[in-house]
DNA sequence: CCTCCACAGGAAGCGCAGGAGT
DNA sequence: ACTCCTGCGCTTCCTGTGGAGG
């Protein structure tokens, strides 16, 4: 048994969980030295008293998009030079031309009242805050503003639009924009206009390979954890998961994390590969679990029917295929109906319950066979993906909340 | 061999919501 | 503000299929 000394002074796994977290920005982010500078070469023109370059930054999660260019922000910011302004900002809060343009104002004019004014208010607000510039010569102030996922935005072609013209509306000073955003149809859905203006130059991340997720790993594994508490194959084989998962950092990191969790109950705090393919078994749970929730609600019913079935050993119909039991879709159907109207919904028709099924399949939920030999006529054998009990509880949580 | 079983999955159509057109 | 149209989720109806049973 350990001493409460040894666990409160830290003596176990961790040093600095933080380090693994996705909202971590290190100070030096690895095998992203072209992209960084292609941005900083965008936005370099304002250092000396020109307007930047609107970039568009396009990468899959966990590319090191926003960690770059919030360190080009940083950096920038670092200069200190007079009528410079930069500011970062989440679509997914600010998803609105209005409220873009309300965060960009309260940002550098804090006294400035946040509500009751009209678009057009904000508007030459920003317009003369640009025109003033800040030193009594009235330079005009050059300002870069960073939309990260930027396909929320739900006016974005009069964001775009906007944010463009102000250029031709201002005397002195400029505004640019840092488009990011991680979705590949993206382009498309802009007006042609704006697709011009906004890309006026691109940065693509690639996905990581597995190498380089590994130098990643083994750089932030050296901050978070104690000495020897993570295995060298441990990291490598975090690296090749998360490599097959589109090269996602940010995966990599979570596996690490939960491994780290998972090795704080063991007697000798180490990570190792089984550590590891732990972690990715619950990553995976918590992502199927949260498909679940945002399942329609007759094919989370259908799924509990399915669990419920699972755990009845009464049963009468089951086959044994190599220990795992499958149910008769046939079956689990006349469950399902029974449910419903049970909960008081009508249950859907035995066709469209097929459809629901055939999506349950694709999503990765459930497990489908055709009926071969044995069985009298031509049906479906079923079973879940996952452990019967915590997907009844996933769909408790959701709807059964009687 | 034929027939029946227990479904699979295509076709048509229905009611409704939301967007385009006027 | 209104109609019209389209897409979507769904039901109803129907034909197809592979093995079991007689």
């Amino acid at each position: 048994m350990p001493s409460f000394d040894e666990l409160l002074s830290g003596k176990g796994v961790f040093v600095d969980k933080s380090v693994l977290s996705p909202h971590y920005i290190p100070e030096t982010l690895h095998f992203r030295d072209e992209e960084i500078r292609k941005i900083m070469l965008g936005v370099a023109p304002v250092l000396q008293g020109t307007k930047a370059k609107n970039l568009f930054i396009y990468g899959g999660t966990g590319t090191g998009k926003t960690s770059s260019v919030r360190q080009v922000i940083a950096k920038l910011k670092e200069r200190g030079v007079a009528n410079v302004y930069s500011t970062y900002m989440n679509c997914r809060v600010y998803d609105s031309r209005y409220k873009v343009l309300q965060k960009i104002i309260s940002d550098f004019k804090p006294h400035f009242s946040k509500t009751g004014h009209s678009f057009s208010v904000l508007y030459e607000e920003l317009l003369d805050w640009l025109e003033q510039g800040s030193g009594e010569e009235k330079k005009g102030r050059h300002l870069i503003v960073a939309l990260d996922e930027i396909d929320v935005v739900k006016d974005l072609d009069n964001l775009v639009y906007t944010l463009v013209r102000i250029n031709d509306d201002v005397q002195r000073g400029s505004l640019a924009i840092i488009g990011v955003s991680n979705k590949v149809n993206f382009k498309q859905r802009l007006d042609p206009r704006s697709k011009s203006a906004l890309y006026e130059e691109e940065v693509v991340f690639q996905p990581y390979n597995a190498e380089q997720l590994s130098g990643i790993l083994r750089n932030r594994a050296a901050s978070a954890f104690e000495k020897g508490v993570v295995d060298e194959s441990a990291v490598n084989l975090a690296s090749a998961i998360a490599a097959g998962e589109n090269g996602d950092a940010r995966y990599a990191l979570l596996l690490l994390l939960r491994a780290g969790e998972l090795c704080e109950e063991l007697p000798d705090k180490k990570i190792s590969d089984s550590e590891i393919e732990r972690a990715r078994k619950l990553a995976d749970e918590d992502k199927a679990f949260e498909v679940i929730s945002t399942l329609p609600e007759h094919q989370q019913l259908l799924l509990y029917s399915l669990a419920c079935l699972a755990e009845d050993v009464s049963y009468r119909k089951l086959v044994e295929d190599n220990g795992e039991k499958l149910y008769f879709s046939g079956e689990v159907y006349e469950r399902y109906a029974s449910l419903s109207r049970k909960l008081g919904r009508d249950p859907r028709s035995s066709r469209w319950y097929r459809e629901y099924l055939n999506e349950l399949e694709l999503l990765g939920l459930v497990q489908m066979v055709g009926s071969g030999k044995g069985v009298r006529g031509h049906t479906t054998l079923l079973k879940l993906a996952y452990d019967a009990p915590r997907v009844k509880k996933a769909v408790e949580k959701t709807i059964m909340a009687e």
